[in-house]
DNA sequence: TCCGGATAGTCCGAGATTGGGACTAGATTA
DNA sequence: TAATCTAGTCCCAATCTCGGACTATCCGGA
């Protein structure tokens, strides 16, 4: 494994390290986030998601999610608000509050991204991200349905 | 978030895909690997790792490492071996049951790439391993020591 | 050489997480 | 209108995770 890495854990290497970057600059502003939480705000559409689709997004059970987002509304970062589309479903939205971590986390994911550019030179990491925006296209069964609002 | 996604989700769902399709295949060869024990396991280096190391690079407590380990350990995947240079540790080995895992995943790595690579063309499926493999100077602190062996 | 402090790994136990099964309410199809 | 499907939730048992404490070992200094 040592040089040749497989693509899959060289993508997923500095993922991690951007991920607990931001986790970490939000935990200094006084947002705990745990990693779960996390991972299932950052798949919220701007106009809500469903349940479904973010269990779907973050490949785990409808319950496990339905907990999860629990414990942001208690936190005060999401509510439910009923889908006007459809009277069983609910729509999973951010509040101000969860708003107000977003906009927290954006100048920290500019910054390491920042220093990635700086390591990598301008145009490759132009590349790097068109590389990874086409990737999407084949690789996020959840694209299709996320652009809801 | 929609058209813009921060770099970190753009580098994780292509990382997500991979992870699924290869444990979906392995599972249909018998091996039916939990997430988290992948996530361990495909860390060892070649030579083996220390539980401390894994533990690291995983980013979790040795604890939690330490039992995955031995859930790999009892399913015949890794063995620990005594570490001769140092008698307080041990390190975690790929056993022939284990690198027979590692040798029927090689393909499935290589079938995903090949569609990468199709949607991307040659060229900029090169860069994109090239920026992911220059990136992870910056951003796998495990990367110093993971040559062990 | 001996000793104090650091490190590798393990055990224990409590709290959190996860998801199967079953349920209600509402949608959809015939 | 009835049969079927889907969205979300509740309950609960199994699993996972990690802080704290412990033993064995290493390392640096006197």
């Amino acid at each position: 494994m040592a040089d040749d890495l497989n693509l899959g854990l060289l993508l997923f290497i500095p993922y991690r390290h951007m991920e607990s970057a931001v986790l970490a600059a939000l935990r200094e502003h006084g947002h705990d986030l745990p990693l779960n939480q996390a991972r299932v705000f950052q798949r919220i559409a701007p106009g809500g998601s469903r349940l479904a689709d973010l269990a779907e997004a973050a490949q785990a059970s409808k319950q496990t999610v339905g907990s999860i987002v629990d414990q942001l509304e208690r936190s005060g970062y999401v509510r439910r608000v009923p889908d006007p589309d459809d009277a069983r479903a609910k729509l999973v939205t951010v509040t101000a509050k969860g708003q107000e971590m977003v906009e927290l986390s954006r100048p920290v994911v500019r910054a390491i991204e920042a220093t990635w550019t700086a390591h990598l030179g301008p145009l490759r990491a132009r590349q790097l991200r068109a590389a990874l925006t086409a990737l999407r296209e084949i690789t996020d069964p959840y694209a299709a349905r996320s652009g809801r609002g």
